[in-house]
DNA sequence: GCCGTTTTCGGCCCGACTGTTTTCAGTCG
């Protein structure tokens, strides 16, 4: 996949031309740089298939950008970007990180400190050379100070839903090899971890020699740190660390278990398997020389008295009590959820029209969506006004009845979506929550929605009593069906704000609002612990993926992963319900 | 540099907050 070098290079090329000050184009190659990271398919075969023309069908991309990732595939460089790099020779994507840098500061401490790196700014912040800057300051150098804690906090985990399908891909390739019966990657990914810091690759196979080769020849390895034939490591071009294990088949299951982890669940199941008599590595669980499970992951949890349990459940938080007593949950399966309650359009930020968003999700599958697109005070994105919503709802009463006449998407949706007549766009909103808790949209309006949703978008930094009554407050509106997003975290970019969850899960219920498990990569809110927590509480959830473009519909997955990692069952998910019970619900409240 | 609810050329990125200032530039959503 090249797709996550030439999204890194355009967002280069933005904050290069954002230091320039020069208009527009910044914001195009960050938009650019968004949709190609989430694309599906890698631009090299597209434009192997297509050429020019096909990367400039893909949106956001242009003839221009079409011919520098033509550029990329060719020389593996883009040449305006080279020269922008030798005028500020700045490593600006990493400074970037650090909240509160933006281009125009970064460009300041070039000229003025030569600043180039994250180790540079550090350092002159701690020398004090940042405060005494015309136009900086004191506080200046202590948030820099503060975002460069935070970003070593987070540090090189790479969020899931962007690793998971380099993963697939690696799974794939091994796969096909002759001799191999199992590949898998186990680990943070096999969990669906939040966050992943390194990929395991488990392989059996008759041709070790050959899987060996293979993984170490990886056209994404950059180096080589160890190579041998149970066991290689290397280093991929995307900063990550890879290792291979070759294993023998009568020990994989022991080896897919103790490699899946997590550490403390690891630990846990070795201390019941010595009070057994027992003793488990990843060879399997032998007493004395004999091994007695070592081949399935299942006849190992079986033979410590227990019933097997899925990956996401693997942390030592009480799975392997329940496993013991077999009262497992039966998980939320994946492929549970049948509609998305999180959807923008072009009517607002998002990249495709309602059209195209709606054609997307009956492509993909689902059963329904709710256009969620944000609203007036939230003036970045142009957002509805009462007018703007009604106009809107206007728009979709007619796809509505379009795709009830089966007339929907015309001569090119071919059958796909011919045949769902049963199809439905909700109309809902993203509601901004404003400073006091009050929604910016009157409950006139909200009450011609279908479903309404809220979010904070404004005013992050309130105290945290503040911020929870201004949720609280929201959450009595009494047209409120969902809150979104409720912690407002992005992963490695930004913390979540100052709130007392168990505050707001108790106030969700008692208000009946569902919260939000938005599951666009970036965002993973809420978090497994806290959907836990609200399905202890009996609040329920709704995974949504917060689609700005058609390619997003596909973290569906992810917030599946998400819920499972927090014991939901299909019951806790609203929008697992089939439409006409899930409108019959949201109706209940009105 | 991209895109097309009206526009293949002319709009897009607006408003609040912060930290620096004493009238405003930079950042963020």
């Amino acid at each position: 996949m090249i797709n996550q070098d030439i999204s890194h290079l355009f967002k280069q090329m933005a904050i290069f031309l954002e230091m320039m000050d020069v208009p527009f184009k910044p914001a195009a190659y960050e938009k650019a740089a968004g949709e190609i990271e989430a694309l599906d398919r890698d631009l090299r075969d597209i434009y192997q298939e297509g050429g020019l023309k096909a990367l400039n069908a893909v949106p956001t991309v242009g003839e221009s950008m079409a011919e520098k990732i033509e550029e990329f595939i060719k020389i593996g460089q883009i040449k305006e970007l080279e020269r922008l790099k030798k005028k500020f020779p700045v490593e600006v994507e990493e400074l970037y990180r650090v909240e509160g840098l933006g281009p125009k500061t970064i460009k300041l401490l070039w000229q003025k400190l030569r600043i180039k790196n994250l180790h540079d700014l550090e350092a002159a912040a701690k020398a004090g050379k940042i405060a005494v800057i015309p136009h900086l300051g004191e506080k200046t150098e202590q948030n820099i100070l503060r975002g460069l804690e935070f970003l070593r906090q987070t540090g090189n985990r790479k969020i899931l839903g962007y690793i998971l399908p380099l993963a697939r891909q690696i799974e794939e390739r091994f796969r096909k090899l002759p001799g191999v019966s199992h590949a898998v990657i186990a680990g943070s990914l096999r969990r669906r971890q939040e966050t992943i810091g390194d990929i395991d690759l488990l392989v059996t196979t008759t041709k070790p020699k050959m899987a060996q080769e293979t993984f170490v020849k990886m056209p994404e390895v950059i180096a080589v740190y160890a190579e041998g034939v149970g066991r290689s490591s290397v280093r991929l071009n995307n900063g990550m660390d890879a290792d291979i294990r070759i294993l023998p088949p009568e020990s994989f299951g022991a080896a897919l278990q103790y490699f899946t982890g997590d550490k403390q669940h690891n630990i846990e199941l070795r201390k019941i398997a010595i009070q057994k008599g027992f003793k488990l590595s990843e060879y399997g669980l032998f007493r004395g020389r004999r091994r007695l499970a070592g081949k399935t992951e299942e006849e190992i949890y079986k033979k410590l008295g227990m019933d097997w349990m899925p990956p996401e459940l693997r942390t030592a938080s009480g799975e392997i009590a329940a496993a013991i007593k077999h009262t497992l949950p039966t998980l939320l399966p994946y492929g549970a959820v049948r509609g998305d309650l999180q959807v923008q359009t072009n009517w607002t930020d998002g990249a495709a029209s309602l059209e195209k968003m709606t054609e997307a999700a009956m492509t993909a599958g689902l059963d329904y969506i709710a256009i969620t697109d944000h609203t007036k005070t939230l003036a970045m994105t142009g957002g509805l006004d009462e007018k703007g919503l009604a106009r809107q709802g206007k728009a979709i009463d007619k796809i509505n009845a379009q795709i009830a006449a089966g007339k929907f998407g015309g001569e090119k949706s071919g059958a796909k979506s011919a045949g769902r007549k049963n199809f439905r766009v909700l109309k809902s909103a993203e509601v901004n929550i404003l400073k006091d808790g009050s929604l910016d949209i009157q409950n006139s309006a909200l009450k011609k929605l279908d479903v309404v949703s809220a979010a904070v978008h404004t005013n992050f930094k309130m105290r945290r009593e503040e911020m929870t009554k201004r949720i609280i407050k929201a959450l009595q509106n009494p047209y409120l069906n969902i809150l979104f997003h409720p912690t407002g975290r992005l992963i490695n970019q930004r913390p979540p704000y100052e709130i007392d969850i168990d505050a707001v899960i108790v106030a969700a219920k008692k208000n009946n609002v569902a919260l939000e498990l938005d599951c666009f990569p970036d965002r993973t809110d809420l978090k497994d612990e806290h959907v836990r927590k609200a399905v202890d509480a009996g609040v329920k959830i709704v995974i949504d993926t917060d689609a700005h473009s058609p390619d997003h519909l596909r973290y569906i997955e992810l917030g599946e992963a998400t819920a499972r990692r927090g014991w939901a069952v299909e019951k806790d998910v609203l929008n697992a319900l089939p439409l006409p019970k899930l409108l019959a619900y949201f109706r209940k409240k009105r």
